[in-house]
DNA sequence: GCCGTTTTCGGCCCGACTGTTTTCAGTCG
């Protein structure tokens, strides 16, 4: 029973008390607790083997029982009883964008609908209309609505929304009256995965930036086309919303759409015992009603007597509270990287020569790289083996003889076999001045299986890093079923350094594991594994990871300048 | 169902948009 397993059946719960209409309180409870457990770095067995459930905000003595409860036995008995009342089907009905519970309540009370299909055959029909509140345009928007979830594919790598979200924003900044916008929600705190994107502007005329954004040729539905308001889907299957704000409220409007929920949630209830009332029209006292800020966020912050937070702390774990005691994290940015230790070059998968790739990392204003290839083991890529190597190794000799203030490091990224040996011999690792090993074979293993194989590897003398280390890929593969606090134990021991490989599809570490890690105190790299030029760029994906994990300057090797750089890599 | 420098009971964020309404309920974020 993984911690996913466990926040979906406390979702379901959720979506089940919502559809009997119990205390919304409760149900945001469960909710609450599904979102922070999906969070936890850790397993939530181990939590309960060290009975440190409670501790998780949001989870009390009832919860943590039920939490007990859904380990042991897969499920609990309160869901199971709710189980019987509602078909599994009826929840269902609440993926359909526009069906919320009380609609979903409604169509199985009166029409015994208790699915999808069901829905569908009835709206088609015409059957839905003289149910309260619903006639023609509710049956429509209904068949829409199971259109768009038909074709709907979930959340969006962040990597391929950032784009989307500047093409938006650049065109809506040429509409006439428009003199601000800027990029909010999961976007802005550049959290892995995206739900959706949103947009806030500023501008003399908003109808025209409404008009604009809903006829712009990304658009293949508009949802609302409202006066200040609008959201659309994009032919890349991601809704976007775009709203027109008060100069003067953009500070707290950018603050509400930036989220998180948990986080703006805290700032509320903080006001509120200073006698403040927080919305995305400002800050306001109480009484009065005076508004107290609004303009810039930073007065948002200042007016609950806190520093500005940076976006991608503001999950509701712990950046409040460090605010309060002045101890935020003075977070890593993208200038801090003085170079990339992960590099593929034409000698394997690469697309570019190292020549090539040295010369774009040069005007990236790098310091060195590591050409990093991968080894021979590997099936499906030409790998390097023991003599290419000594060739490759020549060539970047010659090379670096023609560097001023840049240095090539010679590397390899070796693969790591399924029994945790690696596929080229220690002989010929110690000629390199560093090596990564990570796993791209025999991702199944079980849990025991795998951890033992990696801890293997990563005590090998040679290793400095251990590449991309729980092997997920978003949208297509999950990561390896890995004891991770063993991981880094082995890692703190043996004083390896963990990557945050930037890939796009990757960004692995995680926010979530690179935090505990960092609380572990073992040493990050964050490189980006690049097969051609354009993906340098990704270094501000991997960055964005690392400062969602509260990571700072000091907690990252490849931050170093050359010199102390291969001090902390010499083992 | 959680939580507590006002509280162990009584709070718990709030407004835009839509479609159905004739003043509002449902959904969403």
């Amino acid at each position: 029973m993984d911690n996913g397993e466990v926040a979906r059946i406390l979702n379901t719960m959720a979506d089940m008390l919502e559809i009997k209409g119990d205390n919304p309180f409760r149900i945001r409870a469960y909710r609450l607790a599904a979102q922070n457990i999906e969070g936890l770095a850790e397993d939530v067995s181990t939590l309960i083997v060290q009975q440190t459930l409670e501790e998780i905000p949001g989870i009390g003595k009832d919860l943590a029982s039920k939490i007990r409860e859904i380990v042991t036995t897969g499920t609990f008995q309160e869901y199971e009883r709710l189980k019987a009342q509602i078909p599994s089907g009826v929840v269902e009905l609440l993926k359909i964008p526009g069906v919320g519970p009380k609609t979903a309540q409604l169509l199985y009370e009166r029409k015994g609908i208790d699915s999808i299909a069901r829905l569908e055959a009835a709206a088609r029909a015409n059957e839905l209309r003289g149910l309260p509140g619903i006639k023609a345009k509710t049956e429509e928007n209904i068949l829409r609505g199971i259109e768009m979830l038909k074709r709907a594919s979930g959340r969006m790598p962040l990597g391929l929304a950032l784009p989307l979200v500047r093409e938006i924003i650049a065109r809506l900044r040429q509409v006439k009256g428009v003199t601000r916008i800027e990029c909010a929600g999961s976007v802005r705190r550049m959290k892995d995965t995206v739900g959706d994107i949103d947009i806030l502007a500023v501008s003399a005329a908003p109808g025209k930036v409404m008009d604009a954004f809903v006829a712009l040729p990304l658009v293949r539905e508009v949802l609302a086309h409202g006066e200040t308001k609008s959201s659309v889907m994009t032919r890349q299957g991601i809704q976007a919303d775009v709203l027109v704000v008060d100069p003067k409220a953009f500070g707290a409007a950018w603050v509400y759409f930036t989220g998180s929920k948990a986080h703006n949630i805290h700032l509320r209830d903080m006001a509120k015992k200073k006698g403040l009332k927080i919305s995305e029209y400002g800050v306001f006292a109480e009484r009065t009603g005076k508004r107290i800020a609004g303009r810039e966020e930073e007065e948002i912050y200042e007016a609950l007597g806190l520093p500005y937070i940076a976006p991608e702390l503001r999950e509701d774990t712990g950046e409040v509270e460090a605010a309060l005691k002045g101890q935020l994290p003075d977070l890593i940015t993208a200038d801090d990287i003085r170079g990339d230790l992960h590099v593929h070059s034409t000698w394997s998968d690469g697309a570019h020569t190292i020549k090539e790739v040295v010369e774009a990392a040069r005007r990236r204003g790098y310091r060195y790289i590591a050409i990093t290839d991968h080894s021979k083991g590997l099936g499906i890529v030409r790998g390097l083996a023991a003599e290419d190597l000594t060739k490759q190794s020549e060539e970047i000799n010659r090379l670096n003889q023609g560097l001023r203030d840049f240095r090539i490091l010679t590397g390899i990224e070796a693969n790591i076999r399924a029994d945790g040996t690696l596929d080229l011999p220690n002989g010929v690792l110690a000629k390199l001045d560093f090596v990564i090993a990570s796993v791209h074979s025999a991702f199944r293993q079980d849990q025991q299986t795998m951890t033992e194989r990696i801890v293997r590897a990563v005590s090998n003398p040679y290793v400095r890093v251990l590449g991309h280390p729980t092997g997920r890929l978003l949208g297509e593969r999950e990561p390896y079923d890995l004891d991770f606090d063993r991981l880094l134990d082995a890692a703190r021991q043996h004083q390896l350094a963990m990557e945050i490989n930037a890939s796009p599809l990757r960004l692995d570490l995680n926010d979530a594991h690179a935090r505990r890690a960092k609380e572990a105190g073992v040493p990050l790299v964050i490189n980006t594994d690049t097969h051609a030029l354009a993906e340098f760029d990704h270094i501000h994906l991997g960055v964005a990871t690392a400062r969602r994990a509260w990571i700072e300057k000091k907690d990252v090797l490849n931050t170093l300048p050359l010199k102390q750089l291969l001090k902390r890599l010499a083992r």
